[in-house]
DNA sequence: AAAAAAC
């Protein structure tokens, strides 16, 4: 999901740029450098002696994985040396150690290089001076290197790259945010009556046998739909689904779920509910048709598209003129939003700040990038501000709580809450894992107002006794869909229980769908559901395609796929994979970091950092970093394994066209892999070529350079 | 089967 649109770090960060100085500007920083212009290069990729570094660097901390897929495992032999070598009798602290050392001595120039690169210098001509130096590296390596058959085809292929980046004029700010309008009210709203009556579908989930969640641990059993020998399944559960099945193609664009049968085995719906129906399809007024016992036909082997929740529509029309003290919210924070470059408001933001300043629950849908966090974080600092006591006790129990899948999502919201709140005198803090308690504890002592966190830790405070719940009015589930799957519903639960009773609770989501409805069924009594007309993915700023590439040549293929310019964020499926890829990457002179969990968090922040800073272009990431993560102009998203499932689908490519901005996505698939990638696809709503690809071919070259068509409705 | 999330 989105959380800050572009806009608050695109503005301010050309200001910066202009006097963008290499290093810390004290002079008593241990990072400090004096600014010389002597010195001055364009950004330069790891020579081979940095990439040696960093390779001792990282063989004493590299845990070698006792799991690596087949497919992986055949490339793993043929790096055989490679790892050889780190894991041999070298490894391990001295090398650490080492590591601290090397770290210091950042490669001269680094900084200097990174400052050009984010400058106006980004899309310029340097960077033909840059491309040499990096094809300079590439061949340099390949002597003490040619064990590696693919880096040899790569180098030679150096040449005839593009380098038309130029033409494609950086976006200013105040055109983003033109282009952030992406509705169009011509779209055909969903009408009320479509949707079907809730009482249809009678789900008795008491019936039901409490799911183990030990199943769902093995989520490949669960996902493997075509077992028809779960027990566990209510009928009821999948006529419905079955049934959308046969209607999916004329189903209106957004899809929520394909999650198989994730969605049967989540608890559907309480039909005692006066609330609105999670789905709206027209087809499923026939849902009559309850085939109670043809389990197996359906299979839903691909994805049980989940019910959508039945919700409001605004568009960008509706929002027209609409400012946020409009919205109800109060001068201090309209301007606090307005400095970080929301002048005004979009439009999931104009549909769910009124209602959740008016007290209600709230869910909330709105895709990636377009602006979420704003959207639930501005009104709970407003009503915080509202009720606000007399005067601030050291110690207050927060009032707000703010839940995130991820660490560094927390963060990130985190930077967006507090920016409003310290505008007005409300006080955040996140509480995350991964770091010492010491400092989290401490700023619970000195009392905070909305609290920021991933689940594990908040309720490890909690056991602590450091941390108190019951005075939390607002609670927010981020990433909510995501946030109700197997092994996060319950410490979700466990903690939205210790919030003050009644308290309020918004749930948020690019992907909001019937996933969530454990937690509204025992949380939300009668939420207000809001979503965004015109967002159904023709509209989408992103450009999408499938690669098909043989098994064999696809460590070469991504390797010139992020030699492209600009930057590139690589998702795989498994957190070696990543750790591999990114070292390939560096070791081909193309300075890539990594992202997934197998890292120590300092390590996970450094390596974001190091993609926002252009650092580095090239962040290779799990789907830790799928969701909600925002850099700014992610030029490409990189699928190096196709997602398991289209929502993933839909928040990995979230990550570039933000806010309206172009972007590309490329999936790299085998080409056994075609059906089922066409069908995840298709739900989905998206439109790709799918494109046989060799290592060499032209088109991996200009992945970032072909501009991305806008939608003509921007 | 993977990934994420506490120590």
């Amino acid at each position: 999901m989105a959380q800050n649109p572009s806009r608050p770090h695109g503005a301010r960060r050309s200001d910066d740029r202009a006097s963008a100085r290499p290093g810390s500007r004290s002079p008593g920083h241990r990072g400090h450098r004096p600014a010389q212009d002597g010195d001055a290069r364009p950004k330069r990729r790891w020579t081979s002696d940095d990439r040696e570094h960093r390779e001792q660097r990282s063989q004493g901390a590299s845990r070698r994985p006792n799991w690596i897929p087949p497919e992986e495992r055949k490339r793993d032999d043929r790096r055989g040396p490679v790892f050889r070598t780190r894991g041999g009798a070298q490894g391990g602290r001295d090398h650490q150690r080492d590591d601290r050392v090397h770290r210091g001595e950042r490669p001269r120039g680094f900084d200097r290089a990174r400052d050009e690169h984010q400058g106006r210098a980004r899309f310029g001509a340097e960077r033909d001076e840059r491309r040499g130096e990096r094809r300079f590296d590439r061949d340099d390596r390949r002597f003490d290197r040619d064990d590696r058959p693919q880096q040899r085809r790569f180098a030679d292929r150096g040449g005839d790259r593009r380098f038309d980046r130029d033409d494609r004029p950086r976006r200013s700010f105040d055109e983003r945010g033109g282009d952030r309008r992406p509705e169009r009210d011509d779209r055909p709203r969903r009408g009320f009556d479509d949707r079907a009556p809730r009482g249809e579908r009678r789900f008795d989930r008491d019936e039901r046998p409490q799911r183990g969640f030990r199943d769902r641990d093995e989520r490949g059993g669960d996902r493997r739909p075509e077992r028809e020998d779960r027990p566990r399944r209510g009928f009821d559960d999948r006529a419905p689904r079955g049934e959308r099945r046969f209607d999916r193609d004329e189903r209106p664009q957004r899809g929520f779920r394909d999650r198989d049968d994730r969605a049967g085995d989540r608890r559907p719906q309480r039909e005692e509910r006066p609330r609105r129906s999670f789905d709206d399809r027209p087809q499923r007024r026939d849902s009559t048709y309850y085939p109670s016992t043809d389990a197996k036909p359906f299979a839903p082997k691909e994805d049980v598209v989940l019910d959508r929740l039945d919700a409001t529509a605004t568009s960008a029309a509706d929002v027209e003129g609409v400012s946020f003290a409009d919205l109800g919210l109060g001068a201090g924070i309209a301007g606090a939003l307005k400095s970080m470059g929301a002048p005004s408001p979009f439009p999931i933001q104009a549909a769910t700040i009124p209602d959740v300043i008016a007290g209600r629950d709230v869910l909330g849908r709105g895709r990636t990038g377009s602006g979420k966090t704003i959207a639930f974080g501005a009104p709970i600092v407003e009503l915080l501000l509202r009720n606000r006591p007399e005067r601030r006790e050291l110690g207050r129990p927060p009032r707000a709580l703010i839940l995130a899948p991820t660490r560094e999502l927390a963060q990130q919201i985190n930077h967006t809450v507090m920016g409003l709140g310290r505008a007005v005198g409300i006080f955040t803090t996140v509480i995350v894992g991964g770091v010492k308690q010491d400092s989290q504890v401490e700023s619970l002592r000195r009392g905070v107002d909305i609290l920021i966190g991933t689940p594990g830790r908040i309720e490890d405070l909690v056991e602590q006794r450091k941390l108190n719940l019951g005075a939390v009015e607002i609670a927010v589930v981020d990433e909510a869909d995501h946030m109700c799957e197997l092994g996060f519903l319950e410490p979700v639960q466990r903690i939205l229980r210790q919030t003050r009773p009644g308290s309020q609770k918004l749930l948020f989501s690019a992907t909001l769908d019937a996933e969530v409805q454990t937690i509204v069924r025992e949380f939300l009594p009668e939420p207000a559901v809001h979503e965004v007309a015109g967002e159904e993915q023709s509209t989408s700023t992103i450009d999408h395609q499938v690669l098909v590439v043989d098994r064999y040549d696809k460590d070469a293929v991504l390797e010139q796929i992020v030699a492209n310019p600009g930057r590139i964020i690589v998702f795989t499926r498994t957190r070696a994979y990543a750790e591999r890829l990114a070292e390939q990457f560096s070791d081909a002179g193309i300075a890539a970091v990594s992202l997934h969990g197998d890292l120590t968090q300092a390590k996970r922040n450094r390596s974001l950092e190091k993609l926002k800073r252009g650092k580095v272009d090239v962040l290779v990431a799990t789907d830790v970093a799928a969701r909600g993560i925002h850099i700014d102009d992610v030029a490409l998203v990189v699928q190096a394994d196709p997602p398991d499932e289209y929502k993933t689908y839909l928040h990995r490519a979230g990550r570039t066209g933000r806010a309206g901005n172009a972007g590309r996505v490329v999936t790299v698939i085998a080409p056994a892999r075609r059906k089922r990638t066409q069908q995840l696809l298709d739900r989905a709503e998206i439109e790709a070529p799918m494109i046989p690809a060799v290592p060499g071919d032209d088109l991996l070259d200009t992945l970032t350079t072909a501009p991305t068509a806008e939608p003509a409705a921007e």
